[in-house]
DNA sequence: TGCTGATTGAGCGATATGATCAATAGCGAC
DNA sequence: GTCGCTATTGATCATATCGCTCAATCAGCA
């Protein structure tokens, strides 16, 4: 998966714009020829440059607008069936493994804060976890974005 | 932003299949009216429950393979101006509010492990932010997806 | 029962798509 | 400078898809 070069950038931010602009809106507002953008976004997915379009719903369209992330710490001889329980819950949205105390570190949402004791309750019941930290998000103060980054270098 | 009901996340399970599935593709394999899926599908922007289509861009094909977590401390008094900066730095993907000792927990990425200092650097230099510790990610465990939410109730 | 809103199935024209083609431009290797 | 490779261009084509309409049916609810 190669770098995205500035065409590329601009064709997406284009389709930021609208979703459901057609290519040849787009070759015509860049200036570039309606195959060279189809090709572009073709090569786009084929690439793995793209997450699945599910990855666009919010969890709250899902009816979970409670966020939280969970700290957990594992016993060190069941990583992976830790991590293959952990992939089971639905609510666990994304899991990472930083440096530090903290062997991952997760990302859940949840129905309401009853529910997210429920869901805490279930990672910290997997096998292979001996201690997890479950911390609120009272607030989500910058939603997920890249329009950053695809707009810079 | 109502929840959506089975029938919009069975629309939204094919397109997960293949992201360019037309809509009467969709409805014939659902064994609904064209029309019907249609018209799920205009209602699901308007309602606001996806986000822009760039968030589908995985940042590695930006080329910020690098990812991090940072925990932000703030001065109270310089909330807003905080987050006005750190809303300004591309690197920073998403920032949460969480309860506890942190103020801020920041989603963050960078295209290498210097840059990632560069990052966290301009970061621990936003006005009103006291301290910040960052937190390199070794390893994505589970990548980003909702699709369990997505198959369940 | 009667109301309301969603769904259906069908049809319509306008548009977009995917594919091809020859010609050209850009770029690195030699 | 020249060769060879790849991407881009602009054009064309047939086909598929889209957005919209309609009347009829259906489901839930007062």
């Amino acid at each position: 998966m190669s770098d995205l070069d500035q065409t590329d950038r601009r064709i997406l931010r284009e389709l930021d714009t609208d979703a459901r602009m057609p290519v040849a809106m787009i070759a015509h507002r860049l200036g570039l020829a309606r195959g060279t953008v189809q090709a572009r976004l073709d090569k786009l997915d084929a690439a793995g440059a793209l997450r699945l379009p599910s990855t666009r719903i919010t969890p709250q369209a899902l009816g979970r607008p409670v966020a939280a992330s969970v700290q957990v710490e594992l016993d060190q001889h069941r990583i992976a069936e830790a991590i293959a329980a952990l992939a089971d819950i639905p609510e666990v949205l994304e899991c990472f493994a930083p440096a530090g105390d903290t062997d991952l570190l997760l990302r859940v949402v949840a129905r309401n804060p009853d529910d997210l004791y429920r869901v805490s309750e279930e990672i910290r019941l997997c096998p292979g976890i001996t201690r997890t930290s479950t911390s609120l998000f009272l607030r989500t103060v910058i939603p997920y974005r890249v329009t950053g980054l695809l707009a810079g270098a």
